[in-house]
DNA sequence: CTGTTAGCGCCTTCAA
DNA sequence: TTGAAGGCGCTAACAG
């Protein structure tokens, strides 16, 4: 393992020298010296000590990426977009799940996340890993730089990415309607997180606004899991009356509730339309394919990047939040399809 | 942003008394100066600088895990337990795409994961990602801790986890031929990888054995995609006699043949039985739920971790290799049934 | 164009 | 029990 101080020597020149050459591209010095230190390098492998540039420049090189489980799908299907957007500018990704540090709360999770070797934090659901807004504003005044996915914090320094949920209801149930549905069940999110809120105040609204049948006990409320669908669809089908609709307002709980149909006998799409919200990765390869919202997760990501990173390159300087909103779009599967003929 | 000078001159005392007693928990000092330090330090928030303690410590207390994709399911799924072993020991993980690093061949990947902030490197289906043996092992020489996750590296000082997968198959098959089938298909990997080699070779084998038939048109290779097992089997469904079974290398080409079979009119498993191998995360959940072979990740992920911390404890010294083989399971799910009585 | 010098923040002998 | 001093490997300001 070679220092900038061996290279020097054996090119017999000082480290500062070595060290200049390596980083700034374009400076000058005589071609030989640059050529010599370059070549030596090369040929005894020589690998600059992260810690030792990371120390001297104060940087990292990387950013954060927080959620609660990075290994569940929605997570997942973010990483990838992030992961490239991030190469390109040459910074590392370290990804964080919230559920194994402990349960000490969230000034607790925040201050062991500050403690890694990160220049800025993307946080994914924030509404549902750190709900305490004022903590967050906290580090941010104490200089942390912080893009949050998927939920917006007004005032502070904390920049967000958002998705227009209220757009994407819009577009599915004018799919539905469009096919000729009137009777349209969902399975809300349990846990009235921000977004997913929006999904379920827009298809009241919705259905408000354009006389359609509005029924409570078509609502099943899931935390947005696969069992959960499942479980919330049994329950819905067990009705005295059925809809011929039923939008999940994640893909998961989708996947669940197609799962119940099957096993009540009820076929997807031909007697009950399902529909979800995401498009996470396998719901184009799910059977039946899912009918739902692309969360347009590339550019969701390549936004919190830029977000993060221009923050990160503004050193030291105030940084001024931006707010970025995502429109989602229809994807149109084999999951949805008019309804028969009614009886 | 404090430093341990400032706590120091907070509590009256020099920066490397603060530092003992912030690090080396049963150190002996009067216990009012320990107390001090310690409120001291934990008003002021005061957060150690990584960079700094890993120049001087030489290590990073990270490991490195190295798939081509990150995020496909299959490293997916390993990479929930490695993260859990990991934080139990107090390391971090470091996950890097080798896909995002460009086309400059195994030597270059090599040289920049190197480069990364990493202790070790545990490396997913290196056979696919990193065949090159000596490649490998002169970096493990070269004091590169190195396990290999599902591919073994014999002599040098590589440590490897392995899956039976001859067990997984003569499983997969007891379980097949017990229902009743003996007209098996199977969708080999086409880039005949180590273990997927292993699993495809098993299945000829116990038929020659079990004096069932083989029937080169009953195989399809795949590289192990939805889209291509899809593909492969719409091919196999087009010859004139059909098998009665059909078993997929991985699950991911197991899902692309359900789909086909469904868009043939084929179902499963009342028609054709489909059978994978590995048991992502999704098979439990598919429609229909998949049988398949559980390559039991946690505990693949598990002694991967144990064997790489084993490595980097002993540092500096040499380290031998450990090589360590898991025995998969069966999971019996809905995508199998008993044959109709043949016409 | 190149060398000298001075830290970045921390840990760790060695003396006191 | 505590403090002084040195150095991990690198970058960059400042001389020359």
């Amino acid at each position: 393992m070679y220092t900038i101080l061996d290279i020097a020597q054996k090119a017999g020149v000082s480290h500062s020298t070595v060290s200049r050459v390596l980083n700034n591209k374009f400076i000058r010095c005589t071609p030989q010296t640059r050529e010599k230190i370059l070549r030596i390098a090369a040929d005894n492998d020589y690998r600059p000590n992260t810690s030792a540039r990371n120390l001297k420049t104060q940087s990292y090189q990387t950013i954060g990426f927080l959620a609660y489980d990075i290994t569940d799908m929605f997570a997942v299907d973010c990483i990838r977009p992030i992961e490239e957007a991030l190469a390109r500018r040459d910074f590392q990704a370290l990804w964080v799940s919230a559920k194994l540090h402990g349960s000490g709360g969230q000034p607790d999770l925040l201050r062991k996340v500050r403690g890694l070797p990160i220049d800025g934090l993307i946080v994914l659901e924030a509404d549902n890993l750190i709900p305490d807004v004022e903590l967050l504003k906290l580090h941010a005044r104490d200089g942390m730089r912080l893009s949050t996915l998927i939920r917006m914090v007004p005032g502070g320094h904390i920049s967000s990415v958002t998705l227009d949920n209220a757009h994407g209801i819009r577009l599915m149930m004018d799919h539905l309607t469009g096919l000729g549905h009137r009777e349209l069940a969902f399975l809300p999110d349990a846990r009235r997180h921000q977004g997913a809120k929006v999904r379920f105040d827009t298809y009241k609204a919705l259905l408000r606004r354009r006389k359609l049948p509005l029924r409570e006990e078509w609502w099943e409320p899931t935390e947005g899991t696969i069992e959960e669908g499942y479980a919330a669809t049994k329950r819905l089908l067990g009705r005295k009356h059925r809809p011929t609709a039923i939008i999940a307002f994640n893909d998961l709980a989708a996947f669940g509730c197609i799962r119940a149909c099957k096993d009540e006998n009820v076929s997807v799409p031909e007697e009950i339309s399902v529909a979800g919200f995401d498009d996470i990765s396998i719901a184009a390869h799910y059977n039946p394919s899912l009918t739902t919202i692309s969360s347009n997760y590339s550019l969701l990501a390549k936004s919190a990047v830029d977000q993060i990173l221009a923050m990160v390159e503004r050193r030291g300087g105030l940084f001024e939040a931006d707010h970025v909103v995502v429109k989602p779009e229809l994807r149109v599967r084999e999951s949805t399809a008019s309804p028969r003929r009614s009886t």
